[in-house]
DNA sequence: TCGGTCCATGCCGACACGGCATGACCGCAC
DNA sequence: GTGCGGTCATGCCGTGTCGGCATGGACCGA
């Protein structure tokens, strides 16, 4: 019945063409030994080997056994092996839904930090609607999301990955960018500043942080609703029409004529991963865990001085 | 410990989504089945099924399993089959001496006929002389021989292959040429011939034999020993000096200028395959079948009208 | 001839395996 | 909602396998 162990009884038999050292190596019982590769003789209906009290010789078909046994030894581990890398984290796939706030360095540097240790695990990662990404993490069809503001939601487990620093993408010629556009724009200046946002639905939460942060500054702007699509709803900001806010990685790649200027005071926005809360693989586990070392290194946690 | 079993069970299960049809079609119990399969994922740390009380899904690490597992589950039914064609004679090596009076048919023919029925079975054969057979069977270095007029030796056993009738190589110019060549040769006639046999040293039984035909038609011939070497001998007979008797298998290839008159009455000297007596090794059981079926088909056995 | 070495065998305890009975859970129908 | 059928898990028990120990038996070399 249990071949492979049989067959590993025998290799060392036939390696050692000595039962009592062969024995040792296994370490069991000389007679446990002689009475399992009889069996495995007796099962295959084939002498495997040819005893006499002081030689041990393989026959023919025990050289064959020889020959293509330590194989199929190696198949199965190399399978055991495989299925385990499941359980250590070292194999599997994940669905990884983000915005795309997240999409300019955010997501692609977890990306690459993920296929650098560890690139067993395929990650598919898609840019999706904040909606989308919470309902979908919630279901269960998304393995993790990685979105602002994530909302306090009973089973979603979040991980802070990131501090943001937020910053008003105006035109070089509106008003604000006049002042002082090196030192920042402090927010109680956007009041009756028209404001280009997402609707309040699609984020709540982000939504509601922009407008405190303007509150509490005393600065009532005029918010303007942009469709999801990003790029192209530049161009309320780019005619000097109105401004916007986004976070720090969101200067990269601006159209000519935009400018990011910091907000003053320093104000951040928090970027999680939301996982659902138990149950969570390896994988996973795995991906929080190279998540977490890529925040230290990129010193993504520490607040803006 | 036992891995494959439990493979072979989690296939079963993963191929059916179901343990109860699994463990039908496995003809074990469901309990034990799933007791199994749960052992499986605590060996292997892994969950493999996903199960809920109405439905059994592999995980991604099941998946993995179900994929290669039953290439694993070839290759060991494979090696076994393999080792069990030791056992049943489809596989094997044997190593076959004859002599050269068995060389120009009977050696080839058995040869072409284990090729045809026993292709697994490598056999290699040698031309090597009558005591060296002998000798080599009975020491265990050779598995076969293959003689003429095989000595009744204990531990031998002789498996009669052929009936080989003999005849008289004359030259054309021969006195014995002369009479009714078509109808053969009275051993009567070779008194006082020159007869050039092998020393009787070489193989006694033969020696006798041929003897013995002339002292039964009364005739005492004038015996030349020739060497061990065959063809370059025939020197004494092709210039007409002297005869010489062999088989029936003899006359193929005869230089120009010699005839093979059969002896009449019909004589005949026997063809044995020799092996030693106990633990016969498959292969050669499946080769004295072979040779016993080739006998057969030729009418080796048949004796001479 | 004697001791050493090596494989085989007898006996026994531990454990793994499978069967049976039963429990727990889910989906479906009424 | 309640009951029923289907499905997988668990508890318990008998049996067979496996390994350990002690010992036997064969062969080799001194």
């Amino acid at each position: 019945m249990s071949e492979l162990r049989r067959l590993r009884y025998f290799l060392a038999v036939a390696e050692e063409r000595n039962f009592t050292r062969a024995a040792e190596r296994l370490h069991i019982a000389q007679p446990a030994l002689s009475r399992q590769v009889r069996e495995l003789e007796r099962e295959l209906g084939v002498e495997l080997l040819s005893r006499t009290t002081h030689k041990v010789e393989p026959t023919e078909a025990g050289l064959m056994l020889l020959e293509r046994g330590p194989a199929l030894l190696d198949a199965a581990d190399s399978l055991w092996r495989g299925v385990r890398g499941f359980a250590d984290g070292s194999l599997g796939s994940i669905s990884l839904g983000y915005g795309m706030s997240a999409g300019y360095e955010t997501a692609p540097q977890l990306l690459l930090a993920m296929s650098e240790e560890a690139p067993g695990i395929e990650v598919s990662a898609r840019v999706m609607s904040f909606a989308d990404i919470v309902a979908g993490v919630a279901a269960g069809t998304l393995d993790v999301g990685l979105v602002r503001c994530a909302p306090p939601q009973q089973e979603l487990v979040l991980t802070l990955l990131r501090l943001e620093r937020q910053g008003l993408i105006v035109s070089r010629d509106h008003p604000l960018a006049q002042g002082g556009a090196a030192g920042g724009v402090d927010p109680a200046e956007l009041d009756g500043v028209k404001l280009l946002l997402h609707a309040r639905d699609h984020n709540p939460g982000h939504y509601d942080q922009i407008m405190d942060i303007c509150a509490k500054a005393g600065a009532k702007p005029e918010v303007l609703v942009r469709g999801l699509d990003f790029d192209a709803s530049y161009t309320p900001v780019a005619s000097g029409a109105a401004v916007t806010i986004v976070g720090e990685t969101g200067r990269v790649g601006l159209p000519a004529g935009l400018l990011w200027l910091p907000l003053v005071p320093a104000t951040t926005v928090e970027v999680h991963l939301i996982t659902r809360g138990p149950n969570r693989s390896p994988a996973i586990e795995r991906l929080l865990k190279v998540a977490a070392d890529t925040a230290r290194q990129q010193g993504w946690l520490q607040p803006p001085v």
